[in-house]
RNA sequence: GGGUCUGUGGCUUAGCCAGGAUAGAGCGCCGGGCUUCUAACCCGGAUGUCGGGGGUUCGAAUCCCUCCAGGCCCGCCA
C-alpha cells in the first residue's frame, strides 16, 4: 500500500509542479510523507519557499488522485497525511498468505554465498556471509526472482593441499563423535605446524597442486575425499543455520571440462594480455596500483583468479543477474575479476562485501586453528535458549522445550548478525550473542508468539477495519510499508533493512498491546483490533521467515 | 607508502549512497509497572562538540577537501 500511495503523490505532485524530482520523503513525527520542493521553487520563481509551499497545497487539495489524503503546508513543507483508506487497505492487504510477495519477474538470478573454504568448520566470521547471503535470497524469492542459490567449492587450493598431504603423512585419527570439518581442521592445523618446523614439506604441497591441476587420477580423488568430508560438516552447520543452497559448484570441474583453457585462450588475445613465463593482463587502465594480475603460473598451472573467471562465465550462461556475496578482504580480487570480465566482453557479477568480524583477542585464523566455530556458537546459544525456556515455561514437555530453544537460538544468531550493515566490522562478543532482549530476533519472536495467543483465545471473528488510537494507527501504518522493504532490500542488496523493519513493528505491537486491550474490549473495537493483530501476527511471520527464523507460535 | 571501509551518549547501533523540520533505538545507569490478552514485555528520567578542521548550500551527521584514529587489502595463496 505504500508503494502505491507514494507513487501516487509523487505523480500528483510532479503534475503540480513540473518538477521531476519532488524531494518526496517521509515525515518523520510530521507527516506520514513530505516535499521539500518548495525550497526548489523558491529559486527559480524568486519567492518565499512558504508561500510556495501554501499554494502548492492548495493545488494538491483539488486534485481528486489523492483522495483522503491531507495535505498540509507547514512552513515550506509540503506534508501528507494518510487517511482511513490506507489504514483499511493496507491492514487488509497485510492479512493474506504470502503477504510481502512482490509480482513474479522473468530475470534469473544466481546468488553466491558462504563459499568458505572446506579446511575446517564455519566460524564466526564465515557466518556472517550466510545470514546476509541468505536472507538476500530469501528476500529475492520473496521479490518473485527466480533464484538458485550456489557455494564454490575450493576442492583443489593450497590449503586442500595441505589438508591432503596432512591425511596421508601425519596419521591424525578422527575422535569418535567429531565433527568431519572440526576433524579436518585439526589435520589442517597440524599440517600447518609440521610445516614450519620442516619448510621442505612446501615442495611436497606444490608437486600436489601440479597433480591436481594436470588431473592426476588418484591426487584428485584425495583432495575430492577430504573436501567431501569437510563439506558434509559444513552442511550440517548450514542446515542448522537454516540456510540453504541449490548446488555445490566445484571448482576443479572448471579444470577438468576445459572452461579454465578456454578462458585463457580468449585471455591470450586481449591486448592488455602479456606472456613471458607467466601468462598476466595489465589492469593498469582500470587504476590498479599493481600491475601484473596473473592469471597462469611459470609452471603452468592456473590460479584461484582464473578458476575464478571460468566460474563466472559459465555463471553468466546461466543467468541474468549473479550477485556474489564476500569478504571485504576480496574488494581488490573482486575488482580486478570485474575489470578483466569486462575486457572479455563478460557480464560480471554484482559483488555484496561486508567487512570483517573479529575476536577480542585479533583476527581469526582457521590455520592457527584460533577461531569461535559457528557449532560451538549455535550450542552455547541453544543451551542458553533452552535454559530461558524452561524457566519461563516449566509445564512444557522437554521435547518441546529444546525444540524452542533451537529456533530461539538460531533467531538470536542470525538477528544479531543481520541487524548490522555490512560495511560495519564487528567484534564478537558472547554477551551480545547470548542476549535476548530488545533489538534481537527472540524479541520479534516473542511479539509474534503474543500475536499468535491472542488470536487463538479469540476464535472465529468478522474482520473490521476501525483505527482510532495513535497505536492501532502507527501499527497500521507499519504494515502498509512491508512490501516496499521487501522491494528496496532486493534493489539496494541490504537485508539489515528488513531487520529493522521487523524490529520496529515488534516495537509498535508490545506499545500497542500495552495499551489497547484486545480481548476485552467490545464490539467493532474488538473485531478491528482482531483483525490488527491477525495481520501483525501475518507479516511478522512473512518478515521472520524472510530473515531465516522460525516464527514460533508458541514460546 | 597506496587503495578501501569505518569513526554518532559509558558500550552497541540506525540515519549517510538519492542534504531539509527538535539526530532515532537498544544495553548499561536511575525511577516505576506482573491477582490484568505470555514481564524474552511496557512507561518515565539522565546521558550527544554526529572523530578534528575547512568548504559548498537558504539548509550538512549526510556532499567536497584535508588531517587524525582503527579494520581490511596491496602473493606465481585462496
Amino acid at each position: 500500500m505504500f508503494r502505491e500511495t507514494y507513487r501516487n503523490v509523487e505523480r500528483v505532485l510532479r503534475a503540480c509542479t513540473g518538477e521531476e524530482d519532488v524531494g518526496l520523503a517521509g515525515g518523520g513525527d510530521h507527516a506520514d510523507l513530505a516535499s521539500t520542493v518548495a525550497f526548489k521553487l523558491a529559486k527559480k520563481r524568486r519567492l518565499a519557499p512558504r508561500q510556495i509551499a501554501a499554494e502548492l497545497a492548495e493545488r494538491l487539495r483539488a486534485r481528486p488522485e489523492l483522495g483522503d489524503i491531507v495535505v498540509e503546508a507547514k512552513g515550506p513543507y509540503v506534508n501528507f497525511h494518510f487517511g482511513e483508506t490506507y489504514l483499511r487497505e493496507g491492514v487488509r492487504r497485510a492479512l493474506s498468505p504470502g503477504y510481502g510477495d512482490l509480482p513474479p519477474r522473468s530475470e534469473r538470478v544466481v546468488l553466491e554465498h558462504t563459499s568458505a573454504n572446506p579446511n575446517g568448520p564455519l566460524h564466526v566470521g564465515h557466518i556472517r556471509n550466510t545470514v546476509i547471503g541468505d536472507s538476500l535470497a530469501r528476500a529475492f524469492r520473496k521479490a518473485g526472482y527466480p533464484l538458485e542459490v550456489q557455494y564454490y567449492l575450493n576442492d583443489m587450493g593450497r590449503q586442500i593441499a595441505i589438508v591432503s598431504w596432512g591425511f596421508d603423512h601425519l596419521g591424525i585419527g578422527r575422535h569418535t563423535g567429531e565433527k568431519e570439518d572440526h576433524y579436518v581442521a585439526r589435520v589442517y592445523v597440524a599440517a600447518n605446524r609440521a610445516i614450519e618446523e620442516n619448510p621442505e614439506i612446501t615442495e611436497q604441497i606444490d608437486r600436489l597442486m601440479q597433480r591436481v591441476e594436470r588431473g592426476d587420477r588418484e591426487t584428485v580423488q584425495r583432495f575430492r575425499t577430504a573436501v567431501a568430508m569437510c563439506t558434509e560438516g559444513i552442511k550440517k552447520t548450514l542446515a542448522a543455520l537454516n540456510a540453504h543452497h541449490d548446488r555445490f559448484v566445484w571448482e576443479s570441474d572448471f579444470i577438468r571440462i576445459g572452461d579454465v583453457d578456454r578462458v585463457l585462450d580468449r585471455v591470450r588475445r586481449l591486448p592488455q594480455a602479456h606472456e613471458d613465463d607467466t601468462l598476466w593482463v595489465d589492469l593498469s587502465e582500470f587504476g590498479f596500483e599493481k600491475k601484473k594480475y596473473i592469471l597462469r603460473r611459470s609452471d603452468g598451472t592456473s590460479v584461484y583468479s582464473t578458476r575464478d573467471l571460468a566460474y563466472h562465465t559459465w555463471k553468466a550462461r546461466n543467468c541474468d543477474w549473479m550477485i556474489d556475496v564476500l569478504g571485504a578482504d576480496h574488494k581488490l580480487i573482486g575488482a580486478q575479476l570485474i575489470a578483466t570480465l569486462q575486457l572479455l566482453g563478460e557480464r560480471p557479477p554484482e559483488i555484496v562485501y561486508f567487512e570483517f568480524v573479529s575476536l577480542p583477542e585479533g583476527s581469526m585464523s582457521t590455520r592457527a586453528g584460533k577461531f569461535v566455530s559457528a557449532d560451538e556458537l549455535i550450542g552455547e546459544v541453544t543451551a542458553k535458549a533452552f535454559d530461558e525456556v524452561t524457566a519461563r515455561r516449566p509445564e512444557l514437555p522437554e521435547a518441546e522445550r529444546a525444540a524452542i530453544a533451537r529456533s530461539v537460538a538460531i533467531a538470536a544468531i542470525r538477528y544479531d548478525i543481520v541487524k548490522i550493515s555490512p560495511e560495519k566490522s564487528t567484534v564478537f562478543d558472547w554477551r551480545e550473542a547470548l542476549d535476548f532482549e530488545r533489538q534481537s530476533g527472540p524479541y520479534i519472536q516473542y511479539a509474534h508468539a503474543r500475536a499468535c495467543s491472542i488470536l487463538e483465545k479469540a476464535g472465529a471473528f468478522q474482520e473490521t477495519f476501525e483505527y482510532r488510537t495513535e497505536h492501532e494507527v502507527a501499527l497500521a501504518k507499519h504494515l502498509a510499508r512491508f512490501p516496499a522493504v521487501i522491494e528496496q532490500v532486493v534493489q539496494e542488496l541490504r537485508p539489515h533493512l528488513l531487520a529493522a523493519y521487523a524490529r520496529e513493528l515488534a516495537d509498535l505491537f508490545n506499545t500497542f498491546y500495552h495499551y489497547d486491550p484486545v480481548l476485552q474490549s467490545a464490539g467493532v473495537t474488538r473485531t478491528s483490533r482482531l483483525t490488527l493483530v491477525r495481520a501483525v501476527q501475518n507479516t511478522l511471520k512473512e518478515a521472520l521467515e524472510t530473515l531465516g527464523i522460525d516464527a514460533l507460535r508458541s514460546m
